[in-house]
DNA sequence: ATTGTCATTATGACTAGACATATCTGTCAA
DNA sequence: TTGACAGATATGTCTAGTCATAATGACAAT
């Protein structure tokens, strides 16, 4: 672990990138510049090329670099600011605050979906899905309203479960993993009917989450999450 | 790059990849499974260990899996959906759906930040930041305000600029690279003086983006962002 | 001026083997 | 019964080298 006389502060890949971290910061390469290649750097950091490769490819993923073969290894000219946001399962959202998590149905049927949320799953016309709209509560109180559809096509089963005891993203999580989803965030007025269900005036600012879900090209389910005013969503990055 | 008699679709690593995937979504290894070491995955699919390593950290990294040296790798029990929110600057964003980008400089002074604003960023008290207030537009159109804090005794520098030809935003990217930063969203209802700006109702339900920034320890900037009605930030998984 | 060919070059992927290190488990002694 | 210690084990990291592949730029042919 020699390199280049540094404090051995953790993993060598590391001690790369931070170098290299601060070589960016304090201008010595600016953005747009071409830095050296793996192996001059190896040469510089006396260790292999692999170890470079490594840590330069972990800072092209965060966005940092931009890797072309042949081209070489340049410093990003516009990074963009990326936010991370983890949006886990309602129940342990409200669990990790430390309230407690209850759910009502409110409804459920298989019907024809609107042409809009039919458009966007890309199904067939005349399809029909599973509709069910659920408020979730933590001490009682409103936490969010969920209305969702799900696709029978491709998840049959849906048809057959209790959803009063078991919430549809809940199955769904558990019984089909590692799906694909697109996930989009706005600010929407309160309709009448949402106002009385999450305890708020009419017209007040909702934060409005919907996912489209996504397994391989099958579409699975898509679902409409309101939340009262004063939620929020945190990102690090 | 001998797969396991798999037709070879990509790298070796993307292939177990696809195959590990694969056998969880089947419930061939459901969550929680601990599955086959490093050794015997590359005895099975025919490839060195570090490929396997490679593949299988990258879907820990990607919240699939969860690695402990001495226990094994286990399929996660209660994966956490993430969404990846890419927040490109202003100029940009408006510049990629086609339209003309232009901003008004509303407000700048170096006055003291109230008391929320102070905490946040853990200055002392007392301190003085530059203060800005912006409206940034598309092909004229109010877009989205701006209205930040800068740390002047981070980046004293900041006070010398022309807020009217460069943005403080674009200026901090570009001057200050790679900071980290704490974003959230939420909703919020328009005051009148933000209706006015925007161009809509007084109380119509804006998505209100905050983000707090450092370089290392030191705190730089918060900035609080107001879309009008309608605008959406998309994110993929 | 345009197009096609080809060597060059930097990244990308991989292997076989090595050592490091966290952590679990069993054993033995206080 | 409890605690301390040693061994086993799976992941984590690293090396030195090989082969693969994309992109570039120079040069030649059209």
């Amino acid at each position: 672990m020699t390199v280049a006389g540094c404090l051995p502060k953790g993993a060598a890949y590391q001690v790369v990138q931070r170098e290299i971290l601060s070589r960016i910061r304090n201008k010595v390469w600016p953005p747009g510049t071409r830095i050296p290649g793996e192996i001059d750097l190896a040469a510089e950091f006396g260790c292999a090329r692999a170890t470079i490769s490594r840590a330069l490819r972990e800072l092209a993923e965060a966005g940092v670099l931009e890797r072309k073969r042949r081209a070489g290894t340049r410093v990003t000219l516009n990074p963009v600011r990326r936010a991370m946001l983890e949006i886990p399962m309602v129940r342990q959202q409200v669990a990790e605050t430390g309230r407690a998590y209850g759910h009502d149905l409110l409804f459920r049927a298989v019907e024809a979906p609107p042409e809009a949320i039919r458009a966007r799953l890309g199904l067939a016309v005349g399809v029909r899905m599973l509709h069910a709209r659920c408020l979730h509560r933590a001490d009682g109180r409103p936490f969010q309203t969920e209305d969702r559809w799900i696709n029978l096509e491709a998840v049959p089963e849906a048809a057959g479960i209790d959803l009063t005891t078991t919430s549809a993203n809940e199955w769904l999580i558990r019984e089909m993993p590692l799906s694909s989803a697109e996930t989009s965030l706005s600010a929407a007025a309160a309709t009448d009917a949402e106002a009385a269900l999450l305890g708020c005036p009419p017209g007040a600012p909702l934060l409005d989450i919907e996912r489209t879900t996504w397994l391989g090209d099958l579409p699975i389910t898509t679902v409409r999450l309101l939340h009262p005013p004063g939620f929020r969503v945190v990102g690090r990055v």
